[in-house]
DNA sequence: GCTTTTTGCAATATATAAATTGCAAAAATA
DNA sequence: TATTTTTGCAATTTATATATTGCAAAAAGC
């Protein structure tokens, strides 16, 4: 049992403000449910790497960009 | 059932070459099985946010130096 | 204030990341 | 070339990412 403490993204929800998008909208662009963005925005779980990429493409940011964080 | 075409990691098989370490090492070192770290090179499949991470902070990297394909 | 849209939450189901073991081939080193 | 180390592969199991639905609270718009 792997007790994974994550921070919220407030990155990804800035950039998809940026963008004027929903959750919803986001998420059908990327493909993927509401809820998985939601948690992502919430820091409540690990998104693979292809969904990472995805949600970069849509959001023309890169991974460091959204999802690094430094050091 | 999703088709995933995945490239071949060679930035992440350089990056550990340049610290000399074999698969199982990185593996130890990073917290996970060597069979992951090697399908992973293999680009054959996709590996968590958080296990790029790990992988990242053990190579001295960043996610869009070992991760993101430009484009 | 009322209505609509957006977001958070919870429970259950499904897909897939990752572990584990064992073996064979390849690569490195003596 | 013989030995050791490293990597690839395959099958099975386990953990967890993601889907789905439904509901409530908050935020935004009227």
């Amino acid at each position: 049992m792997k007790m994974v403490t994550m921070m919220k993204n407030i990155k990804l929800k800035v950039a998809r403000a940026e963008h004027d998008l929903s959750q919803e909208e986001l998420a059908k662009r990327v493909g993927v449910s509401r809820q998985t963005i939601g948690l992502i925005e919430l820091g409540k779980y690990n998104p693979t790497l292809s969904l990472c990429k995805s949600i970069c493409k849509a959001l023309s940011r890169t991974l460091d960009e959204l999802f690094w964080d430094e050091d």
